[in-house]
DNA sequence: GGTACTCTTTGACGGCGATCAAAAAAGAAA
DNA sequence: TTTCTTTTTTGATCGCCGTCAAAGAGTACC
């Protein structure tokens, strides 16, 4: 489940606007901004480069930033008192950085090399209070963060992990075809913990799991990072079912 | 999970304002709408009523229409092909009817009898799109929403029956403090199968889940729709844990 | 290229919950 | 009330996954 991070419009990279990854008019899914709402935007954010493994920031910190990732991949988790964290994975073009009560709700760690824009939080709120349609943007972007934790739910409601693995693999294979990305094979650029995690399974679970599709012909793995996906029908009758 | 509807703010009913249904000036959480917006609202709204087990849409249908419970309980879900359905339940104060491309992204019944406001949706984008303010309410509701999906993936990759269900049973007797009702008992509106629906797990194995909190005296049913808890440290341990 | 480390896989075992089935309890209707 | 239906509980068995432990593969660093 995305804990946090909202998705955004397109896949690729514009290096002065912060709201809109894409490229400029081309393939953008959601054109809900002006370029003077774009323009002002652009001014108050600042590019950051994190390496890969570093903290971001951690659950409970003080606020100061939103995040708008270009490129890299950034995983964000909500530690428990107990059990495994609740994650999300967050790729180009996704915003996070949401607050409860001024405070980070979850801790967001760079998984690859990341550059992101870092908006300071006083000047984002500044703005939104006095542009209604950037209201609207951010409201369609709560409204796909908020399908893609159901989804995260309709997953853990799953008992086999199996089934759990397959829907996650549609899943990303999903995700790569929105940033308009090869789609011959699946790119997990996160480590099988992480994944294990999210699924809501141990990682020996995680592994066998990965074995029996494996066995099944269904699927091929090229690395730890690439999944192929060999009979389709098969497959899709696990993840859909 | 809430798979849709958005928490309000307050616990009782005002006739003609469909969005504020808590006491005009008292223990209103949010007070984010003038008085001449909320009267715009209030002229959009209708009064409907459901007896209980009705459904109120179906996952699919054309949505037409946002509601706002004024009393009762509902019951939102989704059907999945083979699963389990994901569900949420709502009350008073709760907005629910939230859509996907014009359809509704699950469908609505009401657990006990339901009076609701009806808002064209229509009427409610209109003045959505002319008043920046309302968009801020709108964004809060989201983030609670968030919170709550979150909330439920949580609890869904607790692996034990019984830590599931000392959860939800916590989050059901906040959702009643919020609401200022009366917190001695905790009060379950829906049948066991939802429950075990929302909590992932079978019904034989809810039933277990209640007889073992039984057993170990944390708690005592009285029919089927009350909890009470007799050893709130022994609970909270299972709860938080 | 070699070494040390982390990450991943595999194995064995036990427990918890799914499944199937039937009994019991609660509610609804007559 | 009595009867019928629906909901909930209980029981028995099986399979999947969690747990612990160790071996193997991959990666980074020297």
């Amino acid at each position: 489940m995305p804990t946090n991070g909202t998705r955004m419009a397109g896949p690729e990279i514009h290096a002065t606007d912060p709201w809109t990854p894409g490229h400029p008019k081309k393939h953008v899914r959601h054109q809900l901004l002006s370029d003077d709402e774009r323009a002002q935007l652009a001014k108050i954010a600042a590019i950051v480069r994190f390496e890969k493994g570093e903290r971001i920031y951690n659950q409970g910190d003080r606020a100061d930033a939103v995040f708008n990732i270009i490129s890299g991949v950034v995983t964000a988790y909500r530690m428990l008192a107990d059990g495994p964290p609740v994650m999300s994975f967050l790729y180009p073009g996704d915003l996070f950085g949401l607050t409860e009560e001024a405070r980070y709700i979850n801790t967001a760690r760079a998984t690859t090399p990341v550059i992101a824009y870092k908006m300071p939080l006083q000047s984002v709120q500044r703005i939104l209070s006095s542009s209604a349609s950037l209201d609207v943007q951010v409201i369609v972007k709560l409204c796909d963060e908020l399908r893609q934790a159901q989804h995260h739910a309709v997953l853990l409601t799953q008992k086999r992990a199996v089934k759990r693995l397959a829907m996650f693999l549609e899943l990303q294979e999903h995700l790569q075809i929105a940033r308009n990305e090869p789609t011959s094979e699946i790119y997990l650029p996160m480590d099988r913990s992480s994944i294990a995690d999210y699924l809501g399974i141990t990682l020996p679970a995680l592994s066998r799991a990965f074995r029996a599709l494996v066995v099944k012909k269904m699927i091929a793995t090229r690395g730890r990072h690439h999944v192929k996906v060999l009979d389709r029908e098969a497959f899709k009758n696990i993840a859909d079912a």
